[in-house]
DNA sequence: GATTGACCTCGAGTCTACTCAAGCTGTTAT
DNA sequence: ATAACAGCTTGAGTAGACTCGAGGTCAATC
């Protein structure tokens, strides 16, 4: 029997601060989430929105900015015909990061060359 | 003959808006750019101070934050002898740098992860 | 002589993703 | 019964790195 989670104990799920919780609801990230009126409108989350809150944040661990992952919360809410929608999305954003990989190489490169210039091994930044 | 570049003629030159130009000099990342007190004390910049933008640059380029740049040119202003620890702070920037590339490649994964979930093979995010 | 264009300063606005303060309600512990 | 605790809302603040608007000066051009 489940009588729902308090964002306290979501908090202590999920490794988000209540703060971040209220903040992603807020920004349309999380389904509605109901509140219980004879407690002050406490938020009352279920197993579901458990699930959601692992997604959005397993989402933001890629780096996903919130805007894509709103999108494809939205496309989710939507239903599996949305699947590949969702797919291209992610394939942008591995785009992305396998982008940004290869400019921190770059980097990479440019620091050891100016670490190179300061031992005298060149002359140019 | 050089009589010097305007702020314009360094946008140009170096990429960067003027609007960076003026804050990066406000923010302590370039030495003192004098003025034409002729002329509206409009900033003249020398060859050197191309040099200067340049070093920023790239030093940005790289992906250091401005609060370390400014620490490299104050350094660099003092002489030589400082060479060691401007040498330190890149070294330490290149650690984060391949941190953040080791992070980008778990972030990879997990992407990929997720595309594999959408495509019915695995069953976790 | 009026407009255009490049420059000036100062201060405010932008973006992203939170993070928190103030002021309030309701439950639980002493 | 009084305090501590967990929750609520609204709205503001934070950080980093710009980016720009307003209002003004000056020289050149039409």
């Amino acid at each position: 029997m489940k009588t729902g989670f308090k964002i306290g104990d979501v908090s202590d799920k999920t490794g988000l601060t209540i703060y971040t919780l209220r903040y992603y609801e807020k920004e349309g990230l999380l389904p509605p989430i109901p509140r219980d009126k004879q407690l002050n409108g406490k938020r009352i989350y279920s197993d579901d929105h458990i699930f959601w809150i692992e997604l959005v944040r397993c989402l933001r661990e890629t780096g996903m900015p919130l805007d894509k992952i709103r999108e494809i919360v939205r496309l989710s809410i939507i239903g599996d015909e949305t699947i590949e929608e969702r797919k291209s999305i992610l394939f942008e954003h591995e785009k992305a990061v396998v982008e940004k990989i290869e400019d921190l190489n770059k980097t990479l490169k440019k620091i050891r060359k100016k670490i190179a210039f300061y031992n005298g091994e060149t002359d140019k930044c």
